[in-house]
RNA sequence: GUGAGCGUAGCUCAGCUGGUUAGAGCACCGGUCUGUGGAACCGGGGGUCGUGGGUUCAAGUCCCAUCGCUCACCCCA
């Protein structure tokens, strides 16, 4: 097992029953994606660092130590995707979009790269699958994508899961919260943990969000207001109304008075998805408002809301459910030819029915019993035999593995018949 | 970045207080089986016991270091 080479810490290869998880979410996603009339969008997996620099945010954690920056060749600092939603609004400047019919809805899928130490639910390169609503600001669309997250995890079969939903205000309101926060804890700042003191200088409403014992201790004896409190009237306005419309849509939620996000670009609703059967990183995915994002990017005001989903967690949580996703597709016919010289003829056999087929052939002369064994190991529906009888009527002895019916049919028969039998 | 636990075949593991050429099950390949399967039996390939040093007559077993994995902190998807 001491091999020379690897795969890096933290990164997987994905096949069988995990990439089966995989692509049933993908699938999921783009299924309710593209009912919203959503396009497909694919940026590059690097960018210019200033863009997550710009967009993500210079205080946020991902750009202060998880992000995996190196150089070109000529000395530009490039870094590899933390998150999906800067390149999207990226793309979506850089190709005009503005001037397509307005709002502009895209969905991606894919890799996401963040230096972290790996745990359960957190791998430095993980998948995402995320949509972005460009070019309006009407609540509608917030309420469409918070109930667009939901409904594609519930359809997957999860019901442990909670819908957390708050408003971080405009920028001019987390200004406000932000002075009242600093206020309250610079008293208690000795009390405060290490991370907690930064904050209070770069970020207060971080604080909110920590796990620290002390922290929460002192937290919980100062009675904080929260956030939704410090709301200014149009932000307010903007919260229920897509309260309201999030009602009339029937998607379950609670109100987090106090909720945070990570990622500096948010403003107004902002939610998260989160799961109790998932260990310490619970988040299943989370979105929210970013009107600004596009004129930190160097475009035009372009407001939008989104979200991601992690695909790893989200298929821990299917698991932890006792969820499947439908079995990768069996081979519908394994041919077998019973002499050696007819290796090349079953290749020539299989190849003609390709693609409407799944069919495979033995790279050996088998018997017919080893042949049929065989066929059955591979997770075949149907096996053939290809001896000499066959070859020179040019025909195949096709037996059917499961009910153990058989006949023998000259080519096109078998298509047909091994094609009857329907496949996943 | 910090802490804890764990590293023996592709997988799951056994290997007692250090003592012959390191084992099992599953999987893989072949045979029993010269046109009919899922079984059984027999055989085969595959391990520098994570790596490097040390202690010892002797190390998979003890010590140190290092790497890797896992979980947690942190943070988030």
């Amino acid at each position: 097992m001491a091999f020379v080479t690897r795969a890096v810490k933290g990164t997987h290869d994905l096949f069988g029953d995990p990439l089966a998880y995989h692509r049933a979410i993908v699938d999921a996603a783009r299924r309710w994606a593209e009912a919203a009339g959503a396009a497909e969008i694919a940026t590059p997996i690097f960018e210019f660092t200033e863009v997550f620099e710009r967009g993500v945010g210079p205080t946020s954690d991902i750009v202060q130590k998880e992000m995996f920056t190196f150089s070109d060749r000529a000395g530009r600092s490039l870094t590899l995707r933390p998150e999906g939603t800067a390149g999207v609004v990226r793309a979506y400047n850089e190709h005009g979009m503005k001037v397509w019919p307005q709002p502009v809805r895209l969905w991606y899928a894919g890799p996401m790269f963040r230096a972290e130490r790996p745990q359960k639910g957190r791998q430095r390169q993980f998948h995402q699958v995320g949509y972005e609503v460009l070019g309006s600001d009407q609540p509608e669309l917030d309420a469409e994508a918070v109930a667009l997250s939901y409904h594609i995890l519930a359809s997957l079969g999860l019901r442990n899961m909670r819908l957390l939903l708050g408003s971080v205000g405009d920028p001019a309101d987390r200004e406000r919260y932000n002075a009242y926060l600093r206020e309250l804890l610079a008293p208690h700042a000795a009390r405060l943990s290490e991370d907690s003191r930064r904050r209070l200088v770069t970020n207060p409403m971080r604080i909110l969000d920590s796990k620290n014992s002390g922290d929460r201790a002192l937290l919980a004896e100062l009675d904080v207001r929260p956030m939704l409190a410090f709301l200014g009237s149009e932000a307010k306005a903007h919260f229920e109304a897509v309260r309201a419309r999030l009602g009339a849509l029937g998607v379950p939620y609670e109100v987090d008075p106090s909720i945070v996000r990570g990622l500096d670009y948010y403003v107004r609703t902002s939610w998260e998805i989160h799961h109790d059967e998932l260990g310490a990183q619970s988040a299943l995915g989370g979105g929210g408002r970013y009107d600004g994002l596009s004129e930190l990017l160097g475009g035009p005001p372009a407001p939008g809301v989104g979200w991601a989903l992690g695909i790893e967690r989200v298929a821990l949580a299917m698991e932890a459910e006792g969820l499947s996703p439908a079995p990768a597709p069996a081979l519908d016919l394994y041919i077998v030819p019973l002499e050696s010289s007819l290796v090349p003829r079953a290749l020539e056999v299989a190849a003609r029915f390709w693609p409407e087929l799944r069919v495979q052939y033995a790279l050996k002369a088998r018997k017919p019993g080893k042949g049929l064994q065989e066929a059955e190991k591979k997770g075949a529906r149907f096996a053939a035999l290809l001896g000499p009888d066959e070859a020179t009527a040019g025909t195949l002895t096709v037996k059917n593995l499961e009910t153990g019916e058989q006949h023998t049919l000259p080519l096109e028969e078998v298509r047909e018949w091994v094609g009857k039998g329907g496949r996943a």
